[in-house]
DNA sequence: TATTTACGTCAGCCATATTGACATATTTTG
DNA sequence: CAAAATATGTCAATATGGCTGACGTAAATA
């Protein structure tokens, strides 16, 4: 079982690289089903807490980039201003993220997590950590660094560069 | 560019499957830019056809198993079947499912593609396969093994095997 | 025959996304 | 300085895709 054979580089559905195609139905539904189970470990201890997939993704990245700028976090997560109007605004008022005012441009609102913040999102993080520790376990650790390689090559050309430097910090 | 530098298995935010955690922040965010990227090239099409994500996922595997009982698929796609309702009952309005009573139990309800619905599920998973085309090219194909290793291993340990066996088919 | 199973459906609710319009404060530019 | 552009917030309406709970029907099974 650890060693599960899922078409090796030599069979033939693979050859989609090589360029004789045929959809590569093993890596698109091992995307689906990895990060379904992957999301999934957040939502338990989410709907203590009252939050949603949503609070958690503006949380997190607010986390791991303090001092971030509403567009800049409209731009990671791709939804209108609206969208996260609501979230955040909740994720504020119940004291997991507070907003300063940017000291050069005052129309900013730049934010921050608060102590609760951080504890909750280190919880998340810490368990999706653990998913993915029994993985790399369980896969062998040698994979780590090629599935880095091929996710980060799955990011659009355009953001690449922007997601690499935030993880690279 | 193309060898990009993500924390080798040697730097120290890695050492999460050593015992000496802090959170896997680059395989974290990696699978969400990854996916948001995946999931996102299909959305355009999707919407010419009045369809969202909910249709692309139930054609998707329907295709992939013809046959399928109403059962294993809410299985698969860990939803309800009032949820399932909707979406299906518009994919067989418009032609693109159609269900057949089971031979050997005419309870069931067994799912198979039409030659539209065929046509639709592979017109969107040519431009999933484009990407990860683009991906393997640009990480070097030789990563693909340990990607599908990777992933494989971060699934749900019940449901490992079923998924497995889907791919292998 | 009675029960269980496979599926469908109605009704209502919730979370999260959208578009479009408009308001406010602040910075930048001509 | 006045005008324009920018950063953000907000109101309203709408769509999608989840959920629970209740109920119905046909067919298999005990």
């Amino acid at each position: 079982m650890a060693d599960v054979n899922i078409r090796g580089a030599s069979s033939p559905v693979s050859t989609a690289v090589a360029g004789a195609p045929g959809p590569a139905w093993d890596l698109i539904e091992l995307l689906f089903f990895a990060y379904r189970d992957f999301v999934g470990d957040a939502d338990a201890v989410l709907a203590e807490f009252g939050f949603g997939r949503a609070h958690h993704r503006v949380l997190h990245f607010v986390h791991r980039n303090p001092g971030i700028k509403v567009a800049d976090l409209l731009d990671i997560l791709k939804i209108t201003k609206q969208s996260l109007g609501r979230v955040l605004k909740q994720l504020v008022d119940e004291g997991y993220v507070i907003q300063k005012e940017g000291e050069i441009d005052r129309r900013q609102r730049l934010l921050y997590v608060t102590g609760k913040g951080k504890d909750l999102a280190l919880k998340l993080a810490n368990l999706q950590t653990e998913r993915i520790a029994r993985a790399l376990a369980h896969a062998g650790p040698q994979v780590r660094e090629s599935a880095c390689r091929f996710l980060s090559a799955m990011v659009d050309a355009d953001s690449r560069d922007q997601v690499l430097r935030m993880i690279a910090r």
